[in-house]
DNA sequence: ATGAAATTTAACTATATAGTTTAACCAAAT
DNA sequence: ATTTGGTTAAACTATATAGTTAAATTTCAT
């Protein structure tokens, strides 16, 4: 009755992660079970003793990240500080976010794209009807000084975050256009700049918006 | 010796439009040779008769699209017009080409990210050190008014590319945050409005951005 | 020491899928 | 009419992979 002191949760966790590394890399149907067994250092048989099956491994990788993904950015737009404020701690924070996944896009988008499905439940832990009206109410004479219409935050949202989201999902692309960013060091250094481009961007946009 | 006048490249062409349009929406581990040979209404023998391999039939299919979207984007900004006029031109070709083609920028970079040899081909193909420095050569003038260094270009083009192209990448996040766009006649509205929000966006930060 | 849970080993089953084969049939060019 | 190449049908092979099983071994709490 008793847990034993092995590993336990500690196998549950090498699973966990050696799956959420081999999904995110190779997607759902190109992840194999047994690479999966084999970077969390075990066998498959043990690997099925703790998910009985891949789906089932699956969904409990992909709604952690998925979940991830949106609180990283949410938990920002949320706080209580400044449009221009929020902006700028957006912008630095979820960039290095995403420097330390850089592949959560790609394999976020693309499996959500395949199975609509996956959405399903999260779309009741997300409160986005109340967090987009927060946004707007909360910065209404900011936004309202910036000639910005609540009709325009559906297009302003979208942009904010293709800022930082974006050149990560074209990564690939990106180096086929740009060989001089071929390497992540390189990368990671565009990505960076892009903090203050971005916000400058954003702002100088704002302030000269038609109103 | 002489060309039958059977199908022949109506077959092949009705194989590749169903391998294209398989292979988009399941990518390439995701896909069934016999999905393939169903919507292109032949069966397995006469499409290997025609296509040796998935493997093959695959390159041909991913590097036309490759070169059907690279193109896209090329050819506008080769175009001998104004930087405002070209951004304008852009927005509303490309947004339109995007719509027409919506699965098209997920595909090609998660297979590109699964598979980054997949560029390989494509390299060759496209003149990009050219490009980048015609673009920037050719508008010296306006961009420098606007206070834009050849360093800041990179950061500029992905950002352009981005105000179309990420929607549809992000297509079902914005899904989960944005009900209301759930339906594709809605969402080709809120892009379509985005031709010239992204437009007015773009030229308002750079008329003020800091020199 | 004992028992229970964790883990390994290795062989196994079931199934999906890419690709092959063969024989027959059809359509058109000569 | 004969040939050539496009096409079908259906059964087939080979292989990869998810998942199972059972027996043996280890680990650890008591």
């Amino acid at each position: 009755m008793t847990r034993p002191a092995t590993s336990d949760n500690q196998t549950r966790q090498r699973i966990f992660r050696a799956a959420a590394e081999v999904f995110e890399e190779k997607g759902y149907t190109g992840a194999r079970m047994q690479e999966i067994a084999d970077r969390a250092g075990i066998n498959k048989a043990l690997l099925h003793y703790y998910y009985s099956s891949k789906e089932q491994l699956f969904m409990a990788v992909f709604h952690v990240l998925l979940k991830k993904m949106f609180e990283k950015i949410f938990s920002i737009f949320s706080e209580e500080i400044s449009f221009k404020e929020k902006l700028k701690k957006f912008l630095e924070e979820h960039i290095e976010f995403m420097i330390k996944n850089p592949k959560l896009p790609i394999f976020l988008l693309n499996e959500l794209s395949q199975n609509p499905a996956l959405a399903e439940g999260l779309k009741e832990m997300i409160n986005y009807g109340e967090l987009r009206d927060m946004i707007y109410t909360r910065h209404a004479k900011e936004l309202k000084g910036y000639g910005i219409k609540k009709n325009d935050m559906p297009q302003l949202m979208v942009t904010v975050v293709s800022f930082s989201i974006f050149p990560f999902a074209a990564r690939d692309m990106i180096k086929i256009m740009m060989p001089e960013m071929g390497d992540t060091k390189k990368f990671n250094t565009y990505m960076r700049e892009r903090k203050s481009f971005a916000s400058d961007f954003i702002m100088a946009a704002l302030k000269h918006h038609k109103k």
